[in-house]
DNA sequence: CGCTCGGCCTGTGCGC
DNA sequence: TGCGCACAGGCCGAGC
């Protein structure tokens, strides 16, 4: 579900909350979602742990312990992380509670169950493939358009493709990639080479600008997504293309077309995108 | 090495 | 209304 303004929204909302916390008890009712170490091993180590703060990388969310343990969640498609105060009761689809020392609790909810939890020390991060082989996220100092630049001119996978290489471009998914791609004027389908110089700074800047637009939004919220307060964000109702298939393209009046670039559901204008 | 595609899961919404 | 199928903010691993 989330991606990098969804996930950078859901760190803001937690980080006060969660820092300066200890963790009293963990319950898991989904094991299978503990990938390190084991869920025995996972409870045993985190119970007394202290949350120092929170990290994002990428899609990744790190919450910074004592005694150098990480402990390290990926929402996939459809994760949550709620702060609960005591009073509430937990949703339907908690798959794992913390519970904290002001009784409060922090609970991971996954509808689809593909979410993934770590918890190792934090020099030992290499063994998360994803997390490890991150590429520049937008918006960071090492995201440069001389970077950006040189992915695209050695490529000839579509452009879509490699927006979505979490290796290459760290945090962007399926809508920003199209919102993206709709405000540069680019077609999906574009083969990465094939751009010139002038698309190349039009789309480095058009993800940019999203990325910054999307987190000042608080996210996009199709169906799942929620912040860690259980608000939804509001950048549904400024996306060009995204879910908006049969509508008219903000810019052109054109037909918004859906069709599947590089396995994912794909919205593009048919005439401003070339 | 680089890339594409299927699989992982459950829920929802659409068309018939 | 009921049913079946396609699809859903992501990623990994197999295979070419």
């Amino acid at each position: 579900m989330p991606e990098l303004p969804e996930v950078e929204t859901i760190k803001r909302t937690l980080i006060n909350k969660v820092s300066g916390r200890t963790i009293k008890s963990i319950n898991i009712s989904l094991s299978r979602l503990i990938k390190w170490p084991t869920p025995e091993q996972f409870k045993a180590q985190l119970r007394g742990q202290k949350i120092v703060t929170l990290h994002r990388r990428g899609k990744y969310l790190l919450f910074e312990l004592t005694d150098n343990l990480m402990l390290i969640v990926h929402l996939r498609m459809t994760g949550r992380l709620y702060y609960m105060p005591s009073s509430e009761p937990d949703d339907k689809y908690t798959r794992v509670v913390f519970n904290l020392d002001n009784g409060d609790r922090l609970l991971f909810s996954d509808t689809r169950t593909l979410g993934t939890l770590y918890l190792m020390p934090g020099d030992e991060l290499w063994r998360i493939s994803g997390l490890f082989n991150l590429g520049p996220e937008p918006l960071s100092a090492d995201f440069t358009i001389e970077y950006f630049s040189s992915i695209l001119k050695k490529r000839q996978s579509k452009i879509k493709a490699i927006l979505l290489n979490q290796s290459l471009i760290g945090g962007l998914g399926n809508i920003y990639v199209d919102e993206s791609l709709a405000i540069a004027g680019i077609h999906p389908e574009r083969a990465a080479a094939s751009l010139n110089d002038e698309e190349i700074v039009r789309l480095y800047e058009s993800i940019n600008s999203v990325i910054a637009k999307g987190i000042e939004d608080g996210g996009t919220t199709f169906r799942d997504y929620r912040d860690a307060e259980g608000k939804s964000g509001s950048h549904q109702y400024h996306l060009y293309v995204y879910g908006r298939k049969g509508e008219p393209c903000r810019k052109c009046g054109a037909t918004i077309e859906y069709k599947t670039v590089a396995g994912r559901g794909t919205h593009y204008c048919p005439f401003c995108q070339h």
